[in-house]
DNA sequence: CGTAAATTTGAATGGATTCAAACGTGGTGG
DNA sequence: CCACCACGTTTGAATCCATTCAAATTTACG
C-alpha cells in the first residue's frame, strides 16, 4: 500500500517554504503550543519545526519508541493506542485539532502509546530541543504545556466516562456526537468499525450492528463511498441519554 | 456518622506543630511536589501548607467546586469521581501515595472531579498561591508539575486499558494487583464492592461474585473484619492474563 | 442488642460476544 | 476492461457473560 507511507513533508527550515508564513499566521495559532510566545521569539525556534501531512493509517510513532518530537495536530484525527501484556490493544484517546501527541517526552524518553492517523492529518512536528531551548526564557510556555496536558487528561476521562460506560448504542451515540465537526451541523469525521470498537471497548461486530441500526432508524446517514457521515444531532442526544 | 466529617487538621503555620518537622524530613519528600526546592526556600511556603488527615469516605472536594488548593497524598487511597449528565457516576482513577489531586486548578478555577478518601488518608493541602509564588523563581517546579501530570495520565490510561477492558474476573485481578502494597507481599488496600464496580465498570453484584469466587479458589484471603486482604500474586497474575 | 448498611447468593433476563458465512468494494493483474 | 482476490462490513444463530431484581445473610455501629 503506497498511500500508507506517503508523507508529504515540507521543511520549515527552508526559507522558501510556504508553510512557514502559514505557521506565523497560523489559523490555530492561538490554540497551539506557542500561543504565548511573541512572533520575533518564535522565529528562533520556528526553523526547527516541520510541517508534516500524514495519510490515513500512517504511524506518527510507535509505543516504547525513543523519540525527540511532539506533534501538534492542525487538522485530522489521531488515535493513541496502548498495548497490554497479553497482546490485546485499546485506543485510549482521540486527538483532534489543537491537541498535542507525545507530551510524555517532557518527562521521559519514550512514547507511551502508538500514535496513528485516522484521517488525512496535518501536524507540526516540534523537537523536544526547541521546547527545552525556550523553556528557560519562557515561564508562559510552562503554562501552555499544562493546558495541553489538561486537555489530554480531559480526553482520557472522556474515554472512561463516555466511551467505556453504558450500553453499546449509547457509547456509539456519544462517540458520533464527539466526532461531529463544529459548525457544519451533523457532519462527522468517520472511522472504521474496528477502531470504533477499540475506543468503546466493544467488538467490531457490535459496532457494525449498532451503526446499521442507526442508519435504519434515520439517526445517521452514511454516503456510499463511506467517507462522510451525516448525523441528526437531536436524535443522537436522545440515544446518548437513555 | 461522625467519623465521616472528623478531620484531624493540624496547622503547619503553628511553629510547635509536630508535622512541620515531619514535612521537612518527609519520608516521601523526594516524591512530592517540591522535590527540587531547597530546604531554606521551602520554609517560606511551608507556612501555608496544611497537613490533613481524612477518615474513610471523607470528601476532599466536590466536582465543579471552586477551589484554591491541591492535595499531595502522603498515605491512603483517594478516588476521583466524575458525574455524567444522566446522573450516573464513575471512578476515573485512584490516587496513591505521591499522587496529586486537583492539578487542574493550575489551568482553571474549579475541580473537575469529586475527590473522596477510601482509606484513612493523609494529605498535604497546598494552596494555589503557594505554587504561584514559587513558580516565578523555580523553573524546576514546572518540571515537577509535569511529572505529577504525567502520573495522573498514566493512572487514567490504566483505568482504560486495565480496568475497563476484558471480562470481570480479569479486571478484578488487575485491580487487586494494582492495590497490592509494595514490599508487603500480597497485602492489599481494600475497598467496598460498590467502589470496585465503579472503577471497573461492572455492577456491585458482579464484583461481589468474583471476589467470593476468588476466595473460594484461594486466590485471596479476606480477614473477617474485612479491613485487610491477602493476595496470592502468582495466581492473580495467572487470572489477569487469560 | 437492634437496626441500617453492605455483602452474598439465586434465578431469570438481556445484551454482547463468538464463530461463521455472505456481501460489497477497491485494487491488482491478466 | 473485466475477472479475481483481499479486506472491511454486514448479518445470522448459538452461546456466554453480566445485569437485573429479589431475598437472605452478614457486618457495622449506636
Amino acid at each position: 500500500m503506497q498511500k500508507k507511507v506517503q508523507r508529504n513533508k515540507s521543511q520549515c527550515t527552508d526559507v522558501t517554504w510556504a508553510g512557514r508564513a502559514d505557521c506565523a499566521q497560523c489559523a490555530i495559532r492561538s490554540r497551539v503550543l506557542f500561543a504565548d510566545v511573541s512572533n520575533e521569539e518564535l522565529e528562533h525556534v520556528l526553523l526547527t519545526i516541520d510541517d508534516i501531512a500524514y495519510a490515513p493509517h500512517s504511524v506518527l510513532y510507535q509505543a516504547g519508541e525513543k523519540g525527540d518530537s511532539m506533534f501538534t495536530i492542525r487538522r485530522g484525527l489521531v488515535k493513541l493506542v496502548q498495548y497490554l501484556p497479553n497482546g490485546s490493544q485499546r485506543i485510549v484517546r482521540l486527538l483532534k485539532t489543537g491537541d498535542v501527541a507525545g507530551l510524555e517526552l517532557a518527562v521521559g524518553r519514550t512514547y507511551k502509546h502508538a500514535a496513528i492517523a485516522l484521517n488525512e492529518t496535518h501536524v507540526c512536528r516540534i523537537p523536544k530541543t526547541a521546547i527545552e531551548h525556550m523553556g528557560v526564557d519562557h515561564p508562559h510556555l510552562c503554562h501552555q504545556f499544562m493546558v495541553r496536558w489538561q486537555r489530554n487528561i480531559d480526553e482520557a476521562d472522556r474515554t472512561i466516562t463516555e466511551f467505556s460506560t453504558g450500553p453499546a448504542d449509547v457509547r456509539i451515540a456519544r462517540l458520533l456526537h464527539h466526532l461531529a465537526l463544529p459548525g457544519e451541523d451533523g457532519h462527522c469525521q468517520v472511522m472504521g468499525r474496528e477502531d470504533m470498537g477499540s475506543i468503546l471497548g466493544i467488538t467490531t461486530e457490535t459496532a457494525s450492528r449498532v451503526m446499521a441500526d442507526f442508519k435504519r432508524r434515520g439517526i445517521i446517514l452514511e454516503s456510499s463511498n463511506q467517507h462522510a457521515c451525516l448525523c441528526d444531532i437531536t436524535l443522537l442526544h436522545q440515544v446518548a441519554n437513555s
